[in-house]
DNA sequence: CCTTGCAATGACAACGCTATCATCGCACAA
DNA sequence: TTGTGCGATGATAGCGTTGTCATTGCAAGG
């Protein structure tokens, strides 16, 4: 005795394909095929098919879709963050460059906690998605090897310091770090002062800054004063950051930034304090964000391209979806913006 | 002859339930309850079991999980935009109120389209999702039919003005509108200007544009004048603008701005001009971002509750994940944040 | 008139898991 | 001793789709 209604309770009166299939008097896989467009159909067929589609208001199941086909056309996103307006900004790259095809992205946010992304990518690897963009280089080793042994594409964005494990798209934080530096000491200066981020968690700018710190070091110069903080950055801890190190070492020409959030802060110090802005002390961002731009002084930063790097990220694995036998780089630069700040 | 082999080809030697129950001597049955935490388990099996999912790195399989049991544990998201930074906000709320279930956000954007929203939501409900939490109230008739009649729960947020399909979480735009305008009026201004926004695409900014004027003249004032634009709003644009505006009503007192953005804007162009804020002109934003709060002069302005929206979005759906007989509204209010810009 | 070829469609197992029901021991009461 | 009850586990039919192979019908070629 079979047990015909075994789970009958629970369906929800929802459409599939046998009831199109059904009311179009064709099999489910003719369905199947015109929902798919693949494969050969006569056109009568298909307008009728079409219409039962309509009056049956079916929408197909993604899921079974997937799991029949072996793909679930999903494209895994892993960012440490969303009030930091930069990884929206990425996404807004990774979109684009899906749009048009029918892969849809899953975002999960690790909070730069890098236990935290090891049970985000665990999570996400349980989606079957055909690639994973993970933001950053570094992870834990159980999450390296999840990435690694999953035979997916995985694209790391925003730096390209690192080894990869499959490929990498971004740009070199370590260069934007000399190019700070030299381009600052070749404007003349000579009593630098740092503002911003201490901690170890963004390490993108940690090399940033230890490049630049060396870099000064190497041409007879050094770092007069620093105040760093830990935790989220902001406008209002540039702000006061700059003042302290104002307070404390006057004698600094130009203040580097960790990013153009604290830059503008500092702009923003010298705007209430009356404080010369580039004469009296310049400030030097990172990242090149429209706000900046549109300060009453331009903020002289450097131009990192996120939209390009999200938009390069889909790009690589949408010309090669299989993983390639040798991991690969895409630098995708960055610009020294003049300002008028520095 | 049945066909054995028949996508056996296709098989990426992936690690499945039974090659886990294979190793440690129980059944599917038993693996598949134990990866879920659901039933009784004695404690030998649960680590031997543990023991073989650790060894063959199994990863269990979601498409084919909720495909069999029915439930996706998506929560599909559709917001219009990632560049305006109140969306990233709002998703940090839902990330928030999503932080413990086992339930994933597939987020979407319509670029502000309504026809590119019917687009999304119709793939978006092909995933399952257990709810959809879709930003605005205004969407085409298809889109408003597909999500009446997934019958899965549909959370509209960031307005409460109009009547919802199943439940709004927001503010009322209209109030907020109303709100600015008797709070500029309490405070002695009587010649208005307004920047802004002025297309037909963002609709809340529309209604808070169109109940601040509707006060203004209930009040027996008016607007003297107002510098709209098209598009995705920006803080340039705003500095343009109110440029625009001085040069050609000079008799201006404030002036409205579509949202902070602008507002900071308007203020960038106060501080180059010498313009002096709020003496010579009083301007008032609306959203409340960090960045109004840090400048020299914190703007005044209305602070919606961002995060609040996002985060009271999913509890209302966790907290009922049935659609409920009556449509339900959620009221986050606003206050109005002083500043010292009006 | 009988192939041959191909466009069009159908039949059905498989995808990996879970819900349901069945079963098996074993402690404990009668 | 024989049930009884329950904790623990097993067997198996779906879940809704798609990939593979089979079949059908018909036009063109011989």
């Amino acid at each position: 005795m079979a047990r015909q209604r075994q789970r009958l309770s629970e369906r929800k009166s929802k459409v599939t394909v046998s009831d199109v299939a059904r009311l179009a008097q064709v099999s489910d896989s003719t369905v199947s095929r015109i929902m798919r467009n693949h494969g050969l159909i006569a056109d009568a067929t298909r307008s009728r098919v079409m219409e039962a589609v309509r009056a049956l208001g079916y929408v197909p199941n993604r899921i079974a879709g997937s799991l029949a086909s072996l793909d679930s056309q999903l494209v895994g996103v892993v960012i440490p963050s969303l009030s930091n307006i930069v990884f929206p900004e990425v996404l807004q790259g990774i979109n684009a460059g899906l749009a048009g095809t029918n892969r849809q992205s899953v975002i999960s946010v690790t909070d730069y906690d890098l236990d935290k992304e090891e049970v985000v990518v665990r999570n996400l690897l349980a989606w079957q998605p055909a690639a994973v963009l993970i933001a950053g280089s570094t992870h834990t080793d159980a999450t390296r090897k999840m990435l690694d042994q999953s035979g997916i594409r995985i694209i790391e964005f925003m730096e390209i310091d690192h080894p990869p494990i499959d490929m990498a798209v971004g740009l070199s934080h370590v260069a934007a770090g000399v190019a700070t530096a030299r381009h600052l000491v070749a404007r003349g200066y000579r009593r630098f002062g740092y503002v911003g981020y201490g901690g170890l968690i963004d390490i993108r700018a940690r090399m940033r800054y230890e490049a630049f710190r060396r870099t000064l070091v190497e041409a007879g110069l050094g770092l007069e004063d620093e105040v760093v903080s830990d935790g989220q950055t902001s406008v209002g801890k540039g702000k006061a950051q700059t003042a302290e190190l104002c307070a404390r070492s006057p004698g600094v020409e130009v203040v580097v930034y960790s990013n153009d959030d604290m830059a503008v802060g500092g702009l923003f110090h010298c705007l209430s304090a009356g404080i010369g802005v580039p004469e009296d002390l310049a400030l030097f961002g990172f990242n090149g964000l429209d706000i900046g731009r549109a300060m009453p002084k331009p903020l002289s930063t450097i131009r990192s391209n996120r939209f390009k790097i999200g938009q390069r990220a889909v790009e690589a694995f949408l010309e090669s979806p299989t993983r390639p036998e040798q991991p690969g780089i895409i630098d995708t630069g960055f610009e020294i913006f003049e300002g008028a700040t520095a």
